[in-house]
RNA sequence: GGAGAGGUGGCUGAGUGGUCGAAAGCGGCGGUCUUGAAAACCGUUGAGGGUUUGUAGCCCUCCCAGGGUUCGAAUCCCUGCCUCUCCGCCA
């Protein structure tokens, strides 16, 4: 959520911002809800002091005993209009905070105009696209040859949008999530992190899933409102929600292996084929709650940490910046990772890293102490995939493939395959 | 799944209808003392929001959450959630 004084003092500024990212904020329908919500809120406070200090005269002329009746006929009306008061103003402030939960984030200054992905602006490059002597097979092709992929029996078990790994190829996806992990935490000083893939619908506003996307979630029946997470982000990054941090314990930095379960409503003939989008892939996601003054610095880090993973598996990759059409609903300011898939010829996201300011901070009422203040203030969070493992999968299978269908592995990763160099 | 107990400020814990945003202790912060520190002593110490030029003042809300009763609720009633103990079951 944004800051709720930014839309009463400077709405202007506010709308003028939020066109970078093609949102239009309803302007006349805001200053009026305000309008209403400052008279009624005077209103209906005044009403209530009224009634507390009329309350306390009657304790304390019954506590010396005398007659009360007088009294109590003088707050008679009081209740309902009070009641009344307090309905209206309920109701003023759920359409606001309703309005407000839908306002996207405001896109931080480095953020290039543009409207969709076409937009977003390349800032560096590592690595060459790998080139081969022979006609590249892409990771279907490789994997299901291998015999370690198979899409059909996944959807016999399942449906669409899901696969069964099997023998090395399994070890090679088990192999990365381990060597993310390990990277990470030695490497990068993450505190390895286990949670449950499950939340409920306060985690899923605290990060800004909803109330704006439900339909990209999977929501289980039952009596529990519960939701398969669709990133490690939601219920790492609500483990400080309503939490007040000490400046001490700054940043605190999350590294986490899940599951992630997306419906993916809305794409149907998108990445029909193969690892690249899937209702259930894995990933390692990186999260860290910082200092607002540091959240800068903090996605670059973070984004470099990403980019180490690709660097050490020897995969070419691009970084982008996010237009202000394509950059996400809570984000300020996002750096995907596109790394190089030969089976495509060309640059796929991997990870996307980005920088949310106070905007998730303010929906989980996430705060640290302030010492300078001495007051609680909102902290800053970033987070990024480190990485989506399924497409480094892919990545892997795609770069490392030779004329004769095998996959050699990349060093790095040799200590987690148990002595296979070579898929075949 | 069955039976019981309970959820109060950073922590422990008192408070069962009014003067309670809440005793006391611990912790934190500031000070006195001290060469310095400890001890002792004194003071201070929750969060959110409104109004406002205001980190001033005034006001509102919050004692797990949501409803209700009442002039007035931490305290009474209902519902939900969570925690603990015992029994059963179980990876």
């Amino acid at each position: 959520m944004i800051d709720p004084q930014l839309i009463r003092n400077d709405l202007d500024n506010v709308a003028q911002q939020l066109l970078k990212r093609g949102f239009k904020l309803d302007r006349e329908q805001l200053i009026a809800l305000e309008a209403a919500r400052k008279r009624v809120q005077v209103e209906t406070q005044a009403l209530q002091s009224e009634r507390n200090t009329r309350s306390k005269l009657i304790g304390k002329a019954k506590a010396s005993g005398e007659d009360i009746a007088p009294l109590l006929a003088a707050v008679a009306e009081l209740g309902d209009k009070l009641k009344a008061g307090e309905a209206q103003l309920a109701e003023i402030q759920s359409e606001l905070n309703a309005i407000l939960q839908g306002v996207p984030n405001i896109p931080h200054a480095d953020v290039p105009e543009g409207e969709s992905e076409d937009d977003n602006v390349e800032l560096r490059r590592w690595g060459k696209p790998t080139s081969f002597d022979f006609e590249p097979k892409d990771h279907v092709d490789l994997g299901v040859a291998l015999g370690g992929m198979d899409f059909e029996t996944a959807s016999k078990l399942t449906g669409s949008r899901f696969t069964v790994m099997s023998g090395p190829i399994a070890r090679l996806h088990r192999a990365l999530i381990q060597f993310m992990l390990d990277l990470h935490t030695r490497e990068h000083g993450y505190t390895e992190t286990y949670v449950p893939y499950m939340v409920n619908a306060d985690s899923l506003r605290g990060t800004g899933q909803l109330p704006k996307f439900s339909e990209d979630l999977f929501k289980l029946e039952g009596e529990q409102e519960y939701y398969l997470i669709p990133t490690a982000e939601v219920p790492v990054t609500n483990i400080v929600r309503d939490v007040i941090i000490d400046a001490d314990d700054m940043p605190r930095k999350f590294v986490c292996h899940t599951p992630c379960f997306r419906s993916e409503a809305g794409s149907y003939g998108k990445d029909t084929r193969g690892l690249i989008r899937q209702h259930q892939f894995e990933k390692v996601e990186l999260v860290q709650i910082v200092k607002p003054q540091e959240s800068n610095a903090a996605l670059e880090s973070l984004t470099s940490n990403a980019e180490q993973v690709l660097q050490q598996l020897g995969l070419p990759y691009r970084v982008v910046i996010l237009c202000g059409g394509d950059v996400g609903f809570s984000a300020a300011k996002t750096y995907d990772l596109e790394v190089w898939l030969p089976g495509q010829q060309q640059y796929r996201e991997i990870s996307s890293c980005s920088n949310f300011e106070s905007f998730q901070a303010r929906r989980m009422q996430a705060r640290w102490r302030n010492p300078g203040t001495n007051k609680p203030e909102l902290v800053h969070t970033v987070n990024g995939s480190g990485l989506a493992v399924g497409r480094t999968l892919v990545a892997l299978l795609e770069n490392y493939q030779d004329a004769a269908g095998r996959v050699h592995i990349p060093a790095v990763l040799h200590p987690y395959m148990g002595g296979v160099t070579v898929i075949e």
